[in-house]
DNA sequence: TTGTACGCGTTATCAA
DNA sequence: TTGATAACGCGTACAA
């Protein structure tokens, strides 16, 4: 059914059904009735593709996530699609599988109006990107690491990471151990490592790189990290920067014949939906993820408005969840 | 940049740039290659709207989704990404949140000639979604609910359901409970309720109405599920028909001062990515859903080639995962 | 082997 | 208040 049907039915002009639809224009009470009352009888619904080319909003928002089977990835979108469901958008999804060539292929095929807006969770942010992404027709909005110039949504993972090991260091911890991952995640990589560096400084806490490992974010590698570890010494707590990676350090513990937490207490970040279900409890530190997703969303329609907004740079909240992973020593 | 700009700068026609394009018809080598150096030279990406208006192909698959932010539907969009991947399409996300309406709505909206099939995680199918994809203008394929007449991709929840009810009995529990979801939703409400009735019948147990309790997909559901059961009794066993719903039983049981599973074993569904690393770790029944989601994919792209091959049924296999939440007798 | 011209389904402009 | 008509950017039949 198309437009020219249905003006054929209603015994009017394609331009008539189009001002009915569309609500603009003068069209006299009468036709607009007998418009309505075909499209009705037929259950005529416009070609948004057609509609796509004529107005030059595809009414889409494309979303590019390095790994959709995530729970961070879920609900980044999830508050993605709510907030475009508000705005009459479409969501569309691009999974790269962390693979950087994708991404950027993605960004590019992404633009050139097949999408009004681009929200891309990052990991690593390359000069590749950021050369592609300058010259990108549609605003972007970079989700989970700070890229200059971008108007970016990132999760305070300093203050995040510098709180939970303050916490432990509250509880008289002194051996704190570190799982982290590859500098390549900026934020998760870099910065989490760094705030924890600093805070244990701060405390006059000596760091010992032995208690340290860096892997992948696999929970099979935190428990291989966690038994690493363990081949040189047994701390008191152990940080590790996500959750999956301290619930594979736990059961290197248990395993290794430990307990959690009465011998050595464990901590993550993220908060996923199960942590407060585990055995025990983990402590964390809870991310907004679902509310990420709808900052993004509503700044990338900001940008769609106003181009010149670029460059703001909004930082989420977090909160310590301490859960009985951790024990005071 | 247009096909007309391309055409202008390598001194061809907008035809000839097309012919390069998509690798059709003549083009004498020589400008060929021309076409090619501006293509390259200005980084050119045809528009993806204007393609799908002409070709009446919109190269986007649909995947209606109850709620995006749910591990079981993650896994099926990963599937499905996979799947389009392959084939040069992309995935558009439709979220309804569990809504019907918002379910119906988007099967017209998609339809069109918005994407070029579909994809319904189905939960509740009703006649109002029978009567809209009866008039669908784009193969669907149904997930996870077997609906007549539509290719359908269902988890084996009979089996896998009286598999695991025949394993508890084999471990000689005689006093299992169920915690269940409502009938609404067919293959999780009726089809593994009826499994576990049969399977009770089958080897004489007597059903216990007390023992039975039915609620949403919760983690607390499941917890004041629980609760509620012991109120009654304590039971040898509890099936619980979602992982999820597992995960609550064992903190009420272990709320309540049972030992898992000394006292009382628990087993779930769904073999959720963390169920390995549960304390104790949960003995459940390992759907495939990505490739569910894969299987769905692959099954609209062949809708899409021979619409006459509707109406097939594929049944996924599944895998009881034996872990320690459960102790023989 | 190449280019012109039309149509995909819609909306907006203009003239009536 | 209405209807022809011209775009939007692409692919292709047809003519050259």
């Amino acid at each position: 059914m198309r437009i020219k049907d249905i003006a054929k039915l209603a015994g009017v002009s394609p331009a008539t059904v189009s001002r009915v639809m569309n609500n603009n224009g003068y069209v006299k009470e009468e036709k607009r009735e007998a418009v309505l009352k075909v499209i009705k009888e037929v259950d005529y619904q416009p070609n948004p593709i057609a509609q796509s080319l004529k107005n030059q909003k595809s009414h889409m928002l494309g979303v590019i996530v390095p790994k959709i089977s995530t729970e961070t990835a879920s609900r980044v979108v999830a508050g993605v699609t709510e907030v475009a469901k508000v705005h009459g958008y479409q969501v569309l999804i691009a999974n790269t599988d962390l693979d950087i060539e994708e991404e950027i292929n993605y960004l590019k095929f992404l633009s050139n109006k097949s999408v009004d807006g681009i929200i891309m969770m990052g990991t690593e942010v390359t000069d590749r990107h950021l050369a592609v992404m300058d010259k990108l027709a549609v605003p972007i909005v970079i989700l989970g690491q700070e890229v200059k110039g971008y108007t970016s949504i990132i999760h305070n993972d300093y203050d995040a990471s510098f709180s939970m090991t303050e916490y432990l260091i509250k509880q008289h911890h002194r051996e704190i151990a570190f799982i982290g991952v590859d500098e390549k995640d900026e934020a998760v990589g870099v910065v989490r490592k760094k705030a924890y560096l600093d805070c244990l400084n701060k405390y006059a806490v000596k760091v010992d790189s032995k208690l340290m490992a860096i892997g992948d974010f696999d929970i099979d590698t935190g428990y291989q990290m966690m038994q690493q570890i363990l081949t040189h010494k047994t701390p008191t707590a152990v940080f590790a920067v996500t959750d999956h990676l301290a619930i594979g350090a736990i059961h290197a513990l248990l395993d290794a014949g430990l307990r959690v937490p009465d011998d050595v207490s464990v901590v993550g970040i993220g908060d996923i939906k199960l942590a407060a279900y585990l055995n025990p409890p983990l402590t964390t530190v809870h991310y907004t993820f679902k509310t990420s997703g709808k900052m993004a969303a509503e700044a990338v329609f900001e940008l769609m408005e106003d181009d010149t907004k670029q460059g703001k740079r909004f930082m989420t909240t977090f909160e310590l969840k301490t859960r009985a992973s951790v024990k005071a020593i």
